[in-house]
DNA sequence: TTGTAAGCGTTATCAT
DNA sequence: ATGATAACGCTTACAA
């Protein structure tokens, strides 16, 4: 401890946490001998005392590509960043299938090591939502469902996305539109179903329920789908895909059959992955601003637990980048 | 607390922590009381008390790609994974390009917030591993260089991996064979060249100084090398890369300069990322068992915190996969 | 403005 | 085998 300078360990820590009741002369002895003697206040002894763990977590399917994706590393990025410049730490943990997620999440919750948590890939009717509502603990949402406060979720406008995506193809004069949706019990596959069948609808265009499907967000998953999907008697003429991975394995897909991609359907994707540009065709995707979604669930949770008052920012815009994939295909 | 039982706070230590001088009886009533009374020992005053974490921390650059490479993500995976069964956590930073990394270190080792330390993408005379050495701080690294201690390092083996790399290449008659190698300063850089040097000298071959560059591991870096080579009057016929995101890029380079990837010029990389298999030509590949090296990482890490006796395994092997880039060169 | 002292919830060292 | 009691290194009333 700073003994040296003759100063009690109160004054030293109120000196060091920028309390108003100190002496400026005495603040800056604490500081300067603090810097030359090399002091660093102990951050476990802090957190005891104080009662929080200034630890955010965030529990992450360790099998499923979300950990992949690159889009979602920059999310990351994003919060770690914004959490770093107000002293928070970033804990990543990840729970496997053989484990009981609910437990995971319960031991968190109750262990004091994290003072909140982040949720990913919000669930219809998230159980995890609930635990977390049931013990009063800070968490923020990466996702939309009806009923999510505003001060506790961030999310790209996955209707609006796929609205108009969907309206992009109709424009095109494509008819006979599939789509490739997430897994149905995600918040976010929903409100894309939604936005693809609302330009349908407007255009009054037939939607056949076989063109509606359901994958994991990978290569694989897609060209099974893809597969059943231009198998069929009234095959699509146009494939949306919930992400670019996705996309890619629909290209993929199209290639086995004898289908020029581009050419013989038209393809688009989501995320604008890093890889979307060097594809072949490239992918039409729609971009959004990953560093931003990031930073900003920082912040609510920073609002929440610090009483900052950020601008709550809910909602983030994406844009379609037009490339080949979708843009050349003559619709007969 | 667990007063209810009438057992003093010690005793409910002992048993909860498996000690051995407590009675059989007293340990099941305690851990029984603590479950129904869903008990759970506070984090937080455990670490303060026992002066330990049970964190450890990873600080990767917030710019570059390695927090986005997909082989990345499932090496964190690995390590969170392994880490999670000791109860340990992963605490994960960034750190951009405008903080100084040192301090950033400095701060780490010394808040008593993390037990250990990873550190990844290792470079020639890290700077990293000398203040951690200096500070006697246990760290793990991801990347080897001479003198690294046995107990302290995991890599694949990056000499090895290209010196087969560059000779699958030799024998497919190619003898001006270029590599876009990862940036200078990285350990693994020296090593790739080292092993594309080996191959090129063995086979007697003309090693022109054009055709070994450095460049990031991303897509545009890659573009731009390939156009400097293909640009050459004794151009390569084959061009190694660091990775697949370079081959994504050196692959979209030949196509814009109008040479057939995969036909008139021999591409590899290295990683097998997700996407390697559906680019056309589908990249050739180095694959490693990613999870495995995280996991690695944290036996390792155990090994150091809590004398753990894993079993040490320093150098994971790598295979070829081949794929069409590489694959149908005919050689003038 | 500064110091004193109690407490945060454990572990660890003694006795008993 | 169990229980007091003192750390652990801070924060935070409360006193001075």
């Amino acid at each position: 401890m700073l003994a040296s300078l003759g100063l009690s360990k109160s004054t030293v820590s109120r000196a060091l946490n920028g309390y108003a009741d100190v002496n400026e002369e005495t603040r800056k002895k604490v500081i300067n001998g603090a810097q030359e003697m090399g002091y660093k206040p102990n951050a476990t002894a802090k957190r005891l005392a104080s009662g929080k763990s200034r630890n955010i977590g965030i529990i992450l399917p360790s099998s499923n590509q979300l950990f992949v994706s690159s889009a979602f590393s920059k999310v990351l990025a994003g919060v770690s960043n914004m959490l770093a410049k107000f002293d928070y730490q970033l804990i990543v943990t990840t729970v496997s299938a053989l484990q009981d997620e609910q437990q995971v999440y319960f031991d968190f919750i109750t262990s004091g090591l994290v003072d909140g948590l982040f949720i990913v890939r919000t669930r219809i009717n998230d159980e995890r939502i609930c635990l977390l509502k049931k013990h009063h603990f800070p968490y923020v949402c990466y996702g939309f469902e009806q009923g999510y406060e505003a001060d506790s979720f961030v999310d790209v406008d996955n209707e609006q996305a796929f609205y108009l995506l969907t309206k992009r193809q109709i424009e095109q004069g494509h008819v006979r539109i599939a789509f490739l949706d997430a897994p149905s019990n995600l918040t976010l596959s929903q409100a894309r179903q939604q936005g693809y069948l609302k330009a349908m609808k407007e255009a009054d265009l037939e939607i056949d329920a076989h063109w509606l499907l359901n994958a994991e967000l990978n290569e694989s998953g897609a060209m099974k789908m893809t597969k059943s999907l231009m198998a069929l008697a009234h095959r699509p003429t146009s494939i949306l895909c919930a992400d670019d991975n996705m996309a890619l394995g629909t290209i993929s897909a199209c290639e086995e059959l004898g289908y020029a991609p581009g050419v013989d359907v038209a393809i688009a994707g989501y995320g604008d992955y890093e890889h979307s540009i060097y594809s072949k065709p490239s992918i039409t995707t729609i971009k959004y601003d990953t560093l931003a979604v990031g930073e900003e669930m920082a912040k609510l949770m920073l609002n929440k637990l610090e009483n900052k008052q950020f601008k709550i920012h809910n909602w983030y815009s994406t844009e379609i980048i037009v490339r080949q994939s979708d843009a050349n295909v003559a619709v007969r």
